[in-house]
DNA sequence: TTATTTGCTACCTATAGGCAGTCGACTTAT
DNA sequence: ATAAGTCGACTGCCTATAGGTAGCAAATAA
């Protein structure tokens, strides 16, 4: 998957870890599947900007945090 | 579309029309079609990561340009 | 041990990604 | 004037994959 994809499901993991969230805990917040939000931490899916948005909202950070070099 | 969508596509429109591209122009550096580019500026698609990165790079923006708020 | 969390797989369906072609509005050359 | 060219809006269509879920294995913690 591309490196952007990697940029943010490793900023994803680390916003929700300085909560102490588990997957399931954010993907309850951010009303996606807990699988799903799995992939997208690994990188596994190329997330479109509608659940990017979700996500942010969720982890209560910008959409350019998590996408920024 | 969601509000994000047209914000961004909004946002490289105006990118866009700053450089004189014309969408197909934009579709040629950005290695994408130029419906597809229309689309997306019209906010008629949920644009995914990958294609925003490739989109930014030809616009020579940074991607959270294209996002904030 | 037991409970919790994450990784991973296989799978379905909704839609993104991508393209061809038409249309109308403008511009420009003839 | 008018034919030719440019551009963006828009449609319809196909196929690739995102979005979403169930289930189980493997870590991790209690």
């Amino acid at each position: 998957m591309a490196e952007v994809n990697k940029r943010i499901g490793f900023r994803i993991r680390e916003c929700r870890e300085e909560y102490g969230w588990s997957q399931e805990q954010l993907a309850l917040e951010a009303e996606l599947h807990r699988a799903y939000v799995g992939q997208i931490e690994r990188a596994e899916k190329n997330i479109g900007l509608k659940n990017l948005a979700k996500i942010a909202r969720a982890l209560d950070v910008p959409i350019e945090y998590l996408v920024k070099k």
